[in-house]
DNA sequence: GCAAATCAGTACGGTAGCGTACAAAATCGC
DNA sequence: GCGATTTTGTACGCTACCGTACTGATTTGC
């Protein structure tokens, strides 16, 4: 494992696995353990969201739809994380997608049972302070990132960040799913993907990209995989392993 | 006033205008009410966060401070609004700065009443996050608007969402700031902002930027602005006036 | 095992925006 | 009012990325 890598344990998710024992138990008890697949919409724009989702393996994508039918992603939500964290705000809809990147096995729980345990308790609150703080800085990189940044450095961090959120070195993307990610041509992924490729950082077959180099990915993307990395290393102290 | 504008009243935050009688009496006996210069900054990334500050008048930006020393904008923090907003996740410090972008007249508080005022009472709390929640849509959708939009319907868009928390129609910009807040060259802006006057849609002298023609400037801009205005909107209805 | 579908490689002209530079115009300090 | 400073206008070659399109390679379904 590199240094910098934080990876889930693929047993269960950070935030629940951070709640003290009662409320984790409490929590669980509303808690439905799903597998997920590919491209399942968990949320759609400004529909009443159903479910909170907490990924254990796999991961969620949160996407912007243009209006002319373009999608941008906003975030990812992995085994740190939680999809709808609207509630946390009180907020029962939002503007954004929510949709399945990374097949996985997640835990889902009802709008109502997440109001009533949010207005109830206060341990999950805390955690979801904690990951609304964290979101928000993620994203805010990721309007700078977007802003400045080449297609090769920013497919690497979109590498790198899928890479913390799956168990192992292999990430089931097609150059076309990550052409929607990035916002840009697919064609642009494929020539960005073929020099990783030829520096023998990636490799891939069709739909499954594995990384082999993951020390030389971190030195080829920019600042904001870092910065983003830094933003959750603060506030969700990794336990030891 | 055109249909889609919201403006401030310049007589009180939003947030702070939206609390109940007591509340808002609490709140205010602990805020100094001061004038802010521009290029004043609130925030430093990473320093404790000493001051949440309530714009009354003119604006702040929230920017992202990259390695290369170059800085991009996240988001902008105006009568709505409250700079501080991770003091309602619990959390002390940010990684992004925040500046004054348009000098007005703010309320401020300091951290520990800030905190002790969130940790006693409900109402402000309640109010904070609805604006979290409209936090987050604007920044998501400024994640997908750099991705993809061009410089012209990106400046149109700052002008407007500038319009909309500043009292009048002059706005104190030069290009130079501009172009740091999108995040491009300084000669883009000028291009972009020509072309605008010669529509007859913006004027502008050195420094000052007049919007003549609001409703043209929606219509060279990209959806993302109505959408960041639509999520205002849907949390935070204006008072009639 | 073969047809259909999906995925990846590559090419080519077009263009938006970059880095840089320099000059003109407006404003400020005194 | 005048020099210094700030702000704006404009130009030029360059690069990254786009839109589109076509081909080839791999996988899937039956």
């Amino acid at each position: 494992m590199s240094h910098t890598h934080v990876r889930g344990t693929g047993q269960e998710n950070w935030l629940l696995a951070m709640l003290p024992d009662d409320a984790y138990a409490r929590v669980l008890a509303l808690c439905e353990t799903i597998p997920m697949a590919t491209k399942t919409i968990v949320i759609e724009p400004d529909v009443l969201i159903e479910y909170a989702h907490f990924p254990i393996t796999g991961c969620l994508s949160v996407v912007a739809l243009m209006k002319d039918r373009g999608r941008v992603e906003v975030g990812t939500v992995g085994w740190e994380g939680m999809s709808g964290l609207s509630f946390l705000h009180g907020v029962e809809t939002t503007r954004t997608q929510c949709i399945t990147q990374v097949a996985g096995t997640m835990r889902r729980i009802t709008r109502q049972d997440m109001m009533t345990e949010l207005g109830s308790h206060g341990e999950l609150v805390g955690l979801l302070n904690l990951y609304a703080d964290v979101w928000i800085s993620q994203i805010g990189q990721g309007v700078a990132c977007n802003g400045v940044h080449s297609i090769d450095k920013r497919l690497a961090r979109w590498l790198l960040i899928t890479h913390d959120r799956v168990i192992g070195d292999v990430l089931p993307l097609t150059h076309e799913f990550l052409a929607v990610m990035l916002a840009v041509r697919r064609a642009s992924v494929t020539v960005a993907a073929t020099a990783l490729q030829n520096r023998r950082i990636i490799d891939y077959t069709h739909g499954k990209i594995t990384v082999l180099d993951r020390e030389q990915l971190e030195k080829a993307t920019c600042e904001c995989y870092e910065m983003q990395r830094a933003s959750y290393e603060k506030l969700l102290p990794v336990t030891p392993d």
